[in-house]
DNA sequence: TGAATATTCAAATGATCTATTGAATGAAAG
DNA sequence: CTTTCATTCAATAGATCATTTGAATATTCA
């Protein structure tokens, strides 16, 4: 770890620690296991599998990841669970989402053709959502798998994973609003969970982010 | 530009052009450019000049920082002049900068050893600062060199660059308490500023960062 | 039109990063 | 106390990045 470093001048020193940093987040599957790994504390094992990584793979990365702060690392047993850093990196990688979405013609590309959900599916932002909660005029639906609903979720949701969501429409209300949501804001679970129940002839909508997020921000949540 | 690519899943896709941001913040140098952009629209030689580079290498940087959207370029006769992309740049920047903070082990170091200021200066916030200057209470000062300061600075502030401000004490309140303030939060010249004046007997103090982040955050600024 | 200037492009070299392999660690279970 | 299992370390080859050099492009000024 020294990179281009410090010719004894002191700024210049601490702009390659920021740069550092910086070099962390720059790999997509750093952000994706940084994604996993907000949901809550993973084995690496677990991590590996979530982003389609290698087991090794995942290990250099993740230890890469630490070494810069963006997760913490504790041992349990034989095992080594994995998490976020703190709440800054949410909002670092939030923030190079923001000028990616604006300004990097591929990352356009993909959201218009594949996400264009953002508009047609016109999410809910967390104020929002939370003023309507408190008026109890929603039904929260968390569609990732067990395992992470189990780690921490929205305060109130029900989870019905996506692969199981055809088979148990019945238990969701038809003439009450319902909210989707998942992982995070690119996270595909809640975008196909929203259009096949709106197929069905649900009434929903997409939270615009997702768990990390909701707990970051200091919104009621249910711990693991 | 490519990367590790897109396997056709949208979402890697998508994550890779996250990392594609992330990566052109991952340089010390490329920092430093946007600092010194982040004060108004320079030319490439001007940058390349204050960030200590070559002209050539100063190109290559900017050139990628543009195509990740971090800088704007606008053709000015035969010059080009750039400029910071937008206020998620700041943010992205700041929040990177938090993580280093809190636990780079290098950053912390440096800090401790040549900006102790951090507590040891007791640096002004934003909001604390614009509250004041309402009541009229504070002497604002602009130690950064002419020509940024002629680019832009905080509404009100006198500039007395740190070159000569040892010459120019008298221009400055000896009772009514002055604020310095710079490029951003690790400018080095509101650290020897505050240092200079306090040996001489003024009472001031340091904004936590500097004129872009004011701007960003739309408090009262003079435009050049 | 032609010379001067600011910047970008193209190419090349050395440095750094990624992914994989197989060996090493260290805790738990038999 | 040996075996097993999850993880990390060490070493490697291939890919990407940083910097420099010299040529190419545009725009102004004569």
């Amino acid at each position: 770890m020294s990179g281009p470093e410090s010719t004894s001048n002191p700024k210049r020193a601490l702009y390659d620690s920021f740069a550092a940093v910086a070099q962390a987040l720059a790999h997509g599957h750093r952000l994706e296991l940084l994604e996993h790994a907000a949901q809550g504390e993973r084995s690496v094992e677990d991590l590996a599998a979530a982003a389609g990584l290698s087991f090794a793979n995942a290990s250099q990365h993740l230890l890469l990841l630490r070494r810069a702060g963006l997760v913490r690392s504790r041992k349990d047993g034989k095992r080594v669970l994995y998490s976020l850093g703190g709440p800054d990196v949410l909002d670092a990688v939030a923030a190079v989402r923001r000028i990616a979405e604006q300004s990097v013609a591929d990352a356009r590309d993909v959201i218009s053709r594949y996400f264009q959900a953002r508009d047609g599916l016109e999410p809910v932002s967390r104020q929002e959502l939370a003023a309507r909660l408190r008026r109890k005029a929603v039904t929260l639906l968390d569609v990732r798998p067990p395992a992470e609903f189990a780690l921490g979720r929205l305060a109130g949701a029900i989870n019905i994973p996506l692969k199981t969501l055809l088979r148990r429409l019945d238990e969701l209300p038809r003439g009450k609003e319902i909210v989707a949501y998942c992982r995070g804001p690119y996270c595909v679970l809640s975008f196909e969970a929203v259009a096949l129940l709106r197929q069905k002839g649900f009434k929903v909508r997409r939270l615009e982010d997702g768990y990390p997020e909701w707990k970051a921000a200091g919104l009621p949540v249910q711990a693991g």
